[in-house]
DNA sequence: ACACAATACCTCCGCGCCGAGGTATATCGT
DNA sequence: ACGATATACCTCGGCGCGGAGGTATTGTGT
């Protein structure tokens, strides 16, 4: 799904044969969690079948033949759609909602772009804990775990740091 | 995986029934990313067939029988094993890594646990971009897209944090 | 009385993912 | 000549996961 996404999102940016696409992928959520080629190259054609891009065998730089992938006008749309319309994980979860972001300049509508990281303000606004104890969070200054204490202290920074943003992006008071 | 790490490392705390566990679980891990019945009780098996837990029928609080949880000798075991030995994908994942986090106080030697850290240390040190103009990684300052940016920011902030945190835990200078 | 929500557990199916393995070409060092 | 490395693509089997659906009990609202 997050990986459908970043071959489109890539191949919006410029057409790119698998090998390639390959170390993008892997550098944009790969540094954390390694792509393999019985992933990548099965979800190439699915997305080939989907009719969503096409490819162009070309020769290939020093190597075998390869197969330049290129997004068709029904591929544009499918972008465009799982832009606009994330579903509720790829707005939760910080691994997905970074490969939207990286891509989200490629939806048109600023309206829309907009709207999207409304979603993602809510969410991060909606309070939560890591750990309840029966129906009550525990706070912050109640764990006595320094590892948990430290998961708490890098969670609020990273959603400090994402709230300002945000708030610039949207030209809103925090 | 990471789901039978949150099972036993939930069950170290204190025996649970599987609906408890499922809530808390959803509060780890599952504010962003929730766990389906389809999944939690299937591993519950998994890992009672592998002895690593055991279950014992008790009344339920104003509903059906409970199954109570606990853990076993060679469940505490394996807990200890993956806390101390985490593959590189439970460092490098922010997701993962918060469960091996939140269970790390589990692992008795204190040096084990330092040697965790130092791994987890070691990753964020290691420079990596999100995105790379052929072999080059592209510069936080020569990204033009504002949602680029805005990723390149929050993960800075992230590994800022992480980074001081880190350094007190282990007692080093930064 | 009846419906509904919450508690508590379970199974089956389909699908995507991963790891292992395989094929082929071109370049570079020795 | 030979092996290693990088480029470039592919298939297959197993398995975990998610979603849909099902069962049963108890308490609460109307």
């Amino acid at each position: 799904m997050v990986l459908e996404l970043a071959i489109l999102g890539f191949l919006a940016d410029q057409p790119l044969h698998g090998y390639d696409l390959k170390r993008r992928i892997a550098h944009l959520t790969g540094h954390v969690r390694p792509i393999a080629d019985g992933t990548l190259y099965p979800a190439i054609k699915r997305l080939e079948r989907a009719g969503l891009l096409t490819r162009r065998v070309e020769p290939g730089a020093g190597a075998a033949p390869r197969q330049m992938l290129a997004l068709t006008g029904p591929g544009r749309a499918e972008l465009d759609r799982r832009l606009r319309e994330p579903d509720e994980m790829e707005i939760s979860d910080e691994n997905r909602w970074f490969v939207l972001l990286a891509f989200l300049r490629h939806l048109d509508d600023p309206a829309a772009r907009d709207q999207v990281l409304r979603r993602r303000l809510a969410f991060l606004r909606t309070p939560s804990s890591f750990f309840y104890e029966g129906d009550r969070p525990v706070r912050a200054e109640e764990v006595a775990d320094p590892y948990r204490q430290g998961m708490l202290t890098i969670a609020r920074a990273t959603s400090q740091a994402e709230l300002r943003w945000l708030g610039e992006m949207l030209g809103e008071p925090e």
